[in-house]
DNA sequence: CGTGTGACTGACC
DNA sequence: AGGTCAGCCACAC
């Protein structure tokens, strides 16, 4: 399995966050099979190719906090995103419990993956 | 190939 | 509510 191959998981799970919710690098890493690799998401996200436009702005640490520097740029952009979609952001911060995402089992199976999935090697299983 | 780091997290204090 | 620590793993040196 190469590096590459996990980021597309994450990639794959990120993109199926629904507007107005948001999910947390754990839960996202947990999806994508990896139960530890909440680190791996966020590089996975600072790695995503711009054409895939995914909402990397609906991840948020297991605090419902942006990651992101408070003074960076991307924080900005990531809380204004959020508002956009409905999302109420108070300081940096959306409350999990309102807006956290609750996948279904029909979103993870009729997900990203399925028909289309561009999963060329074919995982070893399932 | 060893070390340090970080869009993280859970356990403790 | 906040600070520290140890896992985690790809990456830069």
């Amino acid at each position: 399995m190469s590096t590459d191959g996990r980021y597309r998981r994450i990639w794959n799970q990120v993109a199926i966050i629904p507007p107005g919710k948001v999910a947390s690098y754990g839960q996202i890493a947990q999806l994508a099979g990896m139960p530890r690799g909440a680190r791996m998401v966020g590089r996975a996200l600072g790695r995503a190719p711009a054409e895939l436009k995914l909402p990397w702005h609906r991840v948020l640490n297991a605090q419902g906090r942006i990651a992101l520097p408070p003074d960076s740029r991307g924080y900005q952009r990531q809380q204004e995103q959020l508002q956009q979609e409905g999302i109420e952001v108070i300081s940096g911060r959306v409350d999990l419990s309102r807006f956290g995402w609750r996948p279904t089992l029909d979103e993870l199976v009729w997900g990203p993956g399925m028909l289309s999935d561009s999963d060329p090697g074919g995982e070893s299983g399932a």
